[in-house]
DNA sequence: TACCATTGCGTTCACGAGAACGCAATATGC
DNA sequence: GCATATTGCGTTCTCGTGAACGCAATGGTA
């Protein structure tokens, strides 16, 4: 069985009152005691009772607060998390909010942090937009001690506690390591990426093109086009530069817009001829996995992103727990239409 | 904030020993007042709080008994896995005992099971040999009321309440499909087996080579090889195979192995020309896999299958869960020299 | 010397749930 | 009609931890 603060007390002759304060450097003790307390603590393997804890942790309100954007497939999978994370916490006595806000925008995420923070909140998780001002934002809350997790998208250099999402530039790679194996010799290759703007989708495509040119000499790479999410859009760079080119051997998409694809693929007879990969893990897509019109689909573990930094945040407000990593990237899975779940 | 059964109690006009005799259904009470407070339970949303039944129940002393088979990479995460789950419900107040067995030996695994139950475990988690005798233990211990969860290779029809590892034949056609993918026309393929005998090699074996020959019907199929898991085997066999057809363009391991044929690859100076496939995630393999010698591993999650079987006997004997799904097959992750962690 | 501040420690309460215990009120047995 | 179950409920203790409180003994100041 565990040992407890009582068993600590007994071996060091003192109470368990005493024991606490040795542990917890609150002071009003003798330093040698301390140290002696301490040392027996160690010797025995002593290990706070989590169930203990978290009784008398439930009487300071820990209230943690998250901040989803606008509603698509992938932010549904990271809402599953987020909502698994706060049964869990809830049942040890913690409050978690958790807000979907309804556009990319700036002002809105600020305002809803504001808001949160208003609320009591002194813990943020936040899938931020990529701006000056919400960089500014996080580094306010952590100068108010309250700590800020970034999910999906980092805010690099904020003073963030943690980022909990997937290496971007990696996800391109390993669909260029999945391209170059399944590709002809000398096929050309078409890149759709969503907005240029954004980090993700940028550093995805980069990590994409460098891998393909150095592993694959033969392959041509085209000129990334840009789809801005937009099926209608996809559709029709597809169908434009596959009448322009006729060796066009794989689509890679960094983000959506596979149905658009999809669509075109088929209209021109050549679904399955052409491979495509791309970094969308949607139902949707799945489904387009499932009847072979994709070859590979990456994941980014949308629940993860959503369950993980709600414990961080609880476990750092509870324990005071410090996380020494700054980045934490999830998993890249490759799905196939064998081992989708 | 979280309601508690106190809250339940005044807004029933009632005392706290109520609630409590109403909702664990404990009698004697007035079954009028026990279905009013229930009514009023399920309303305010009362789920009872973590913590606090933790603390409870660290009186009945809650022991896990877990058995792991001889020391393999794969066997190390799983190790690795239920470690960390013993940490956790040791916080709890729970004990956990591992023992790691020396063989894949039938009497072994059945002793050690008979001395955890010894011990006092009420929950058994088990990486068992397959056996009948094994079985009629798991089916003994079942009627005994200790719950016994199956790891890795399940023992079917037996009374378990539940196995956690991966779907063999599933993770045979996974492999397949990546086979059919990146092998070029009327090639021909060859698989290694580890031990005819092992279920889980055998159902690899039939996902692969069914899904493989319905999926591509250009490619040849070599009649299994068995390695025995020893790498000189292996090596033997692809040497021999490669002499014998000079059309081999892919090799499967449906367990180890993988180390021969790469040695045997690069001494016929084909690395890379043929492609390699393997279910065996082992850390030597991703080496292999980083320098380009096996095209793709699956893995079956070792961490995850030490884990979990912990937490649902904790579970389990915690709460008194039921877990409906009687199989929880853990996800085949495909990795390539890309996406390894 | 009288007074208050600080130190060093033990004691006690609180947290939420489970379960034993106790105590009335009613029911049953003779 | 009295003794003894049984029912229905409130009360109390327990788990392990954190933290407030209390109380002596000492230290310092006027």
């Amino acid at each position: 069985m565990a040992v407890t603060s009582q068993q600590i007390a007994d071996a060091a002759g003192v109470s368990r009152g005493t024991v606490d304060r040795a542990l917890n450097n609150r002071g009003r003790i003798n330093p040698e005691v301390a140290e002696r307390v301490r040392r027996i603590a160690k010797e025995m393997g002593y290990q706070p009772n989590r169930a203990g804890r978290a009784l008398v942790m439930s009487r300071r309100a820990i209230k943690i607060g998250v901040i989803i954007q606008p509603k698509t497939p992938f932010m549904g999978k990271v809402m599953e998390g987020a909502i698994e994370a706060k049964k869990e916490v809830e049942q040890m006595g913690a409050e978690v909010l958790i807000r979907e806000i309804e556009s990319m925008d700036v002002d809105q995420t600020i305002n809803t942090m504001q808001e949160l923070k208003e609320a009591g909140c002194n813990g943020i998780a936040v899938v931020p937009a990529e701006d000056e001002r919400v960089r500014n934002t996080i580094d306010a809350f952590a100068a108010e001690h309250i700590p800020v997790v970034t999910i999906n998208c980092d805010i690099q250099g904020s003073k963030r506690i943690c980022f909990i999402g997937p290496d971007a530039l990696q996800g391109g790679r390993v669909a260029a390591g999945l391209m170059a194996e399944i590709l002809p010799k000398d096929s050309r290759v078409l890149m759709i990426s969503g907005y240029p703007t954004n980090n993700s989708n940028k550093n995805r495509i980069s990590g994409f093109s460098e891998e393909l040119v150095s592993c694959r000499e033969d392959i041509k790479l085209l000129d990334v086009q840009y789809a801005f999410e937009d099926d209608r859009m996809s559709e029709m760079i597809t169908k434009g530069m596959l009448k322009e080119y006729d060796d066009i051997g794989g689509i890679y998409l960094s983000a959506s817009g596979v149905q658009g694809v999809c669509k075109a693929l088929e209209e021109l007879g050549m679904t399955g001829r052409v491979k495509v990969i791309s970094n969308d893990l949607t139902d949707q897509n799945k489904q387009f996995l499932r009847e072979g019109k994709v070859q590979f689909l990456l994941g980014q573990e949308g629940h993860r992103q959503g369950y993980e930094p709600v414990q961080i945040l609880f476990n750092k407000l509870f324990y005071g727990n410090e996380r020494e990593a700054e980045f934490t990237y999830t998993e890249i899975s490759i799905k196939t239409k064998y081992n989708l779940v």
